[in-house]
RNA sequence: GGAGGAGUUCCCGAGUGGCCAAAGGGGGCAGACUGUAAAUCUGUUGCGUUUCGCUUCGGUGGUUCGAAUCCACCCUCCUCCA
């Protein structure tokens, strides 16, 4: 399933086979929450951005338009036109996110849906069960994202729980896949370390749930607050404890410099929707470092987003038009600003494993790690 | 020609004696955003030597301790009647 073929450091290049297709790490996922991009991006641009792997969201497409739909129409790649390796969040992200509209007990966690306020009843099976309907080719385990900052015995007693909804999955997620008329068989289950920032916490359910045999296995409950070096202190002292020959997921994470340093610490799947989110709001990641297009002193900038880069929006327009789309309310300005970072996302992924495959990751690292997130100047 | 009404900061627009450098919107400028309740949110928007001073509410003059606010004249615009 996963194969290492090049190792730097702790820093490792892999092929992960999925059911729809083999995917080349470390790599970024690009998150389509409710079965697409935000900004106006269908499946159909993903392939021409270098998106290898589309992530879903469990509890949204769950509200909207129903995960029985969904599987009605055939699952979720055909449904959404992708036909390339996909991965489902479990809705644990939810508890966090939606943490005013919902109750945590040992069976499950109750929303309000934040749509209508109708309640929502989620647990280990009932998220093994849409993301069986969905059809994605990896699930995620039903977590709780625990909150930054939190006591430790709240912190000790959710990732205790966390182990114990995880072996839920486990058992339904292997009951559906061996169901007769399941949308993907193949589907694969990644179990989710929490702890918070108690490194022992998470290095002790790390260690449990590594015994449980997921297909990988993900480090969720980062990038909430914390600090950065925090969080990649967290990272040092998990990894260890993590699967060698099993991919590694760091959740939710992060800036281009934040992937790198990651990457240094051996994981070797990353998504966020910073890309996304910030391309919406006219903030663009350049090989030379970020800029803000709506700023003033782009206004007559003839020059394309980044020189070099050859994404749909720089192989075509300038910095000045893309500003006066953004200032004008242009929905064009979003898709196209969209389709720059998650194209910049996917190449420094690319670059990143180039660099592995070349062996002069460390000159890579050294290069663009502090760079990428400083404000372009040019 | 007659009768009414109105001129406020970049724009619209509140304010009818001191708590007003002046509400609220818009526009402008800038910032935030990390498993997406986000095409969202925040700050700022007269000048300066910034717990204070200066200039500003169509113009000029006046009343008053104090005027965007009251008075006189003037300028401009709008509506109705002839």
């Amino acid at each position: 399933m996963f194969q290492i073929i090049k190792q730097e450091g702790a820093a490792r290049r892999g092929v992960f086979t999925c059911p729809h297709g083999t995917v080349q790490t470390p790599v970024f996922m690009n998150v389509g929450t409710q079965g697409a991009i935000k900004g106006a991006v269908s499946a159909r641009d993903l392939r021409e951005i270098g998106c290898q792997v589309e992530l879903s969201n469990t509890y949204h497409l769950h509200l909207r338009p129903g995960d029985e739909v969904v599987r009605q129409l055939g699952g979720l790649h055909r449904f959404m036109g992708w036909d390339g390796p996909m991965l489902t969040d479990s809705g644990g992200f939810q508890v966090f996110s939606l943490s005013g509209l919902r109750k945590i007990t040992e069976e499950g966690v109750t929303f309000a849906s934040h749509i209508d306020g109708r309640r929502i009843f989620m647990g280990p099976e009932e998220s093994m069960r849409i993301q069986s309907n969905l059809g994605s080719d990896i699930a995620m385990a039903f977590d709780e994202c625990i909150e930054n900052p939190s006591p430790r015995d709240y912190v000790q007693r959710s990732c205790d729980r966390t182990a114990r909804w995880l072996e839920r999955c486990k058992v339904e997620h292997d009951r559906l896949n061996a169901q007769p008329g399941t949308v993907n068989p193949g589907q694969m289950l990644f179990g989710i370390d929490q702890g918070g920032t108690y490194p022992d916490i998470r290095v002790a359910h790390m260690e449990q749930i590594a015994q449980m045999d997921c297909d990988g296995y993900a480090i969720g409950g980062l990038a909430v607050g914390e600090p950065t070096e925090v969080m990649y202190e967290i990272i040092e002292a998990v990894e260890p404890h993590m699967p060698r020959e099993k991919p590694r997921y760091l959740m939710g994470v992060g800036t281009p410099s934040n992937i790198i340093e990651a990457v240094a610490r051996g994981i070797d799947f990353f998504d966020c929707v910073m890309p996304a989110r910030n391309a919406r709001h006219g903030k663009l990641f350049t090989w030379n470092g970020t800029l803000n297009i709506k700023n003033e002193r782009f206004k007559l900038d003839d020059r394309p987003i980044d020189p070099g880069c050859s994404c749909p929006a720089c192989r075509m327009f300038s910095r000045a038009y893309l500003r006066h789309l953004f200032v004008a309310g242009e929905m064009l300005a979003m898709r196209l600003a969209v389709l720059h970072n998650l194209y910049f996302y996917n190449e420094l992924m690319s670059r990143i494993r180039q660099a592995l495959d070349d062996g002069t990751f460390v000159q890579f690292r050294a290069e663009y790690s502090g760079r990428l997130g400083k404000v372009c100047e040019l």
